[in-house]
DNA sequence: CACTACATTGGTAAAATATCCCAAAATCGA
DNA sequence: TCGATTTTGGGATATTTTACCAATGTAGTG
């Protein structure tokens, strides 16, 4: 695996905050020519350095309102249960993250939702239904003071 | 506000998970022709349903093993020292996402760091140095079992 | 210091894609 | 049913991406 040198991680950097730019300006930004540039961005594509382009949504312009955080303790934390968990998790769009926390072994989710009926139905009918969980705990956000995809690099 | 209707409901569904699609592919994954599919995307941009394009980048691949939420309470909670607050935290790469929260009145940081002592250096340069602080509370990420940037739409 | 081998760069041309314009089709109200 | 308005689709043009190749730079060796 090579390193990432100055010119890699200023590319880094820009792509973070706008993948839209054309190679011209990329190149100028980071001072190479379009060729090499280009080279460098598809290497760190296929090195996995740069995983997905997306675009990022309004959360309020799909009417999204709330913000909720949960602590969730398992009654048990044997592999199996763990991957269970996180199988279940992967596949509710509802849940944009999801950490397995140190401590007392429990889990950190951030879920959206329309509003608090509909984090009411996702809590009934998807995540109080999954088998050993020993306790739940939401707090609810009142406003996204930031955030950034952008890691620092 | 014109509602979003179903198409532009999956325009954002497929650039959410992949905004290097052409406009042909996007077209033919939504059931237009190029041209209606480029003026609703455009569309869409301008009135901030899409906010920005961005490369994610691999955590590992830059080398931040160290993924912390924070919990902070203020020492005051006015208006005033909110902002205060939030200017601060909105200048340091380190954080990632911040949100106001209920309850406590407290704020939930995440924050990543190269390792344990770059995190500890953040805490010391940084974040302890904010006036009005009542307490901090780092909890740690053992794994990232779900993070996706994609809303549900 | 000179030489070689290797990696990286920059320019150019061709292919792919985005963007704009206009006519046709569809939708909505009365 | 009719007219007005919005949305669509095709085609022409401008931009951008991508691949190729020669030139430049760099590291290692005798």
């Amino acid at each position: 695996m090579p390193e990432l040198d100055a010119i890699d991680r200023k590319i880094l950097s820009h792509l973070q905050n706008d993948s839209r730019l054309t190679m011209q300006e990329l190149a100028d930004k980071v001072g190479l020519s379009v060729s090499p540039c280009h080279r460098r961005v598809k290497l760190l594509e296929e090195r996995g350095v740069i995983s997905r382009y997306v675009a990022t949504v309004d959360q309020k312009a799909l009417g999204l309102h709330v913000s909720v955080f949960i602590s969730i303790k398992l009654a048990r934390q044997k592999e199996e249960d763990l991957n269970r968990f996180a199988r279940a998790i992967s596949k509710w769009d509802e849940v944009l993250e999801c950490y397995l926390m140190t401590g007392n072994r429990d889990y950190l989710l951030r879920v959206v939702a329309a509003d608090l009926a509909s984090y009411e139905t996702f809590l009934k009918t998807k995540l109080t239904r999954l088998d050993g969980i020993a306790s739940i705990e939401s707090s609810f956000a009142l406003s996204q003071v930031k955030y950034s995809i952008a890691l620092p690099v």
